[in-house]
DNA sequence: CGGTATCCTATAAGATACTG
DNA sequence: CAGTATCTTATAGGATACCG
């Protein structure tokens, strides 16, 4: 058997899939909006969109506006919603650590208070982990 | 220019990658050690591992034991221990997300006080970010 | 022990055009 | 709009063997 981390990345691993979960996230929920802000050929798109609902990461919901035709949207579940942590904390990697300049900087900040957010590993013991406290990990193999 | 996520995605997005990076970050630092626990073929382990060392991510480094010949050894660089937090979350979001029985536990305690550790969302004014906080994102398209 | 060298397959990505 | 269809290329992954 895989283990979780092996498995997530299969689910997630693939550039567009990690990409499109974040701008569902963002509130970009239509095929061509989609296809416009990430780039994603569309052939490409319909497969990730496909697999990310199969994954119960993404849900298509049916809307319609008063006065306009039915649509259909995307929108992520629970899980997907659990998955923006992750997202925060890659690119939150990828700003300090990519050379300068090789990367767009991107800012997740929390609607209301206006703070930045980043991602912090805590002990479940209430204290912070820094950088360089030791972990271990417990795998059964 | 890509954003900070997509470049990351590059450096780090492959299944292989990302599953060195932890097991070096656990102590495991050979090249036959890498290769058998993590499964990945020889000219795969070699490759992602020139990669990884290209990116900063990874380090080699001389080492000689009393009384053995010289060796080498891989070790996690600032970035790469700074990647474990990315790590960490991504296989909790797997255990807690993806089907039970798919896949091993595995947990991340903390050397010291043995607490199980995790990733977090937290805001820079101190507080928390729920699952179901909304945040925003300044991207600069 | 720490890789290289081959070879092969599977999948992701990219481009472009078409359809209900 | 929201996809399909088609085709091509690039890259990842897997198996196996060999080498200093």
């Amino acid at each position: 058997m895989e283990d979780a981390l092996g498995v997530a990345l299969q689910a997630v691993g693939e550039k567009w899939a990690f990409l499109v979960v974040r701008e569902v996230g963002l509130g970009v929920r239509r095929f061509d909006e989609l296809q416009a802000v990430t780039g994603a050929p569309r052939a490409v798109l319909t497969d990730r969109l496909g697999r990310l609902v199969g994954t119960g990461i993404l849900e298509t919901r049916a809307y319609r506006q008063p006065g306009q035709r039915a649509r259909q949207e995307y929108a992520l579940t629970d899980a997907g919603i659990d998955l923006l942590p992750v997202l925060a904390a890659l690119s939150d990697w990828g700003s300090l650590h990519l050379p300068a300049g090789a990367v767009r900087e991107v800012d997740y900040r929390h609607l209301g208070c206006g703070g930045r957010v980043t991602a912090r590993l805590v002990c479940e013991c209430g204290e912070p982990v820094g950088s360089h406290d030791r972990l271990i990990a417990q795998i059964n193999r």
